[in-house]
DNA sequence: AATATATTTAGAATCATTCTAATTATTGAA
DNA sequence: TTCAATAATTAGAATGATTCTAAATATATT
């Protein structure tokens, strides 16, 4: 099978070990931008990477907020635009919904949408696409990213055993 | 040269045919539907098939109402979300400005998109991407469509000549 | 013409997101 | 430490695309 859904804990240490250096990469891109890695935005991105859920705004503030119940949700759309400028957040738009966030992953990479229960997950071993010097050369524009998604319905939501809870958090 | 942005009259004649059967399959599916093609909607199927532009709502309604100026966003919308439902428009969503609709091709295909003018124009010879059948018996989803767009700066605007002006219609 | 059905309408409601102006916390200098 | 400057956070208002609603209009049927 060369295309699957990315299955949970690959391999539970290394994935710990690269979870940290990613917790470490934000912040250092925090601090580098000048701007201070408060208690808050420490937990915003420790919620941010706590699942490949590819959380919404709203399920960030709910993680945030249980640990620092007064939060804002100002400040969690704040925080996330600021590492949208760094380029350590990957932004999944959708127009009837909020849009998703993915901090494990931040560069373009292909998505499995479930259009019943929201899930979104990451998919491995895609097709590989054009690479952007490619497009970039061939049209003339500066390519910069690349949205590749499909959406469809997931197994779980196939079989009905959707109840739906979100289970986030 | 493999891939490029469509240019716009790639063979004016044989073009003008596909636009006409487009409009009458668009008009088919409406009938069969069950819902009338009134003038109003009738304009709009013009409209969206008028410019490979990829139209959005508001641009949609401005077109309409230059023939029917009483003309509602309501309608817009309403017609619209028939067109969805029957297959006979593709969504190109966005969370921070407005959707944009293709009603030449209806289906799945890759998209430039500039996030400066923000034209969005169709992306012709792009690397094949995974057939949907194959996702579906790789993960278990049942795919029903696919999202592919690459997002920069398009040669225009490159080179500052972007000047402003939208140029719909 | 009379009635039923479909279409269209204006405007209100919704909802995610952004903005604003004020408050609170933090930092650095004296 | 104390004060001033700066940054972070806040609540709530504003925005803007989209959807909803209930009334009005048009169309089709008998």
């Amino acid at each position: 099978m060369l295309i699957q859904a990315s299955e949970e804990p690959t391999c539970p240490a290394s994935q710990e070990g690269e979870l940290r250096s990613r917790l470490e990469e934000m912040k250092a891109a925090l601090r580098e931008r000048g701007v201070a890695v408060t208690r808050k935005r420490a937990k915003l991105l420790e919620v941010l990477l706590a699942s490949d859920r590819h959380p919404s705004v709203s399920e960030i503030h709910e993680g945030v907020r249980s640990a620092y119940p007064g939060t804002s949700l100002a400040t969690i759309y704040n925080t996330i635009e600021i590492l949208k400028e760094t380029g350590q957040v990957l932004e999944i738009e959708f127009s009837a919904s909020a849009n998703r966030y993915d901090g494990r992953i931040p560069v373009s990479h292909p998505h499995l949408v479930c259009l019943q229960c929201e899930k979104v997950e990451d998919m491995k071993n895609a097709a590989t696409h054009d690479p952007l010097e490619r497009v970039s050369q061939a049209t003339g524009y500066e390519i910069v990213r690349l949205r590749t998604d499909y959406y469809g319905t997931c197994p779980e939501c196939l079989e009905g055993s959707y109840s739906g809870e979100r289970g986030y958090l």
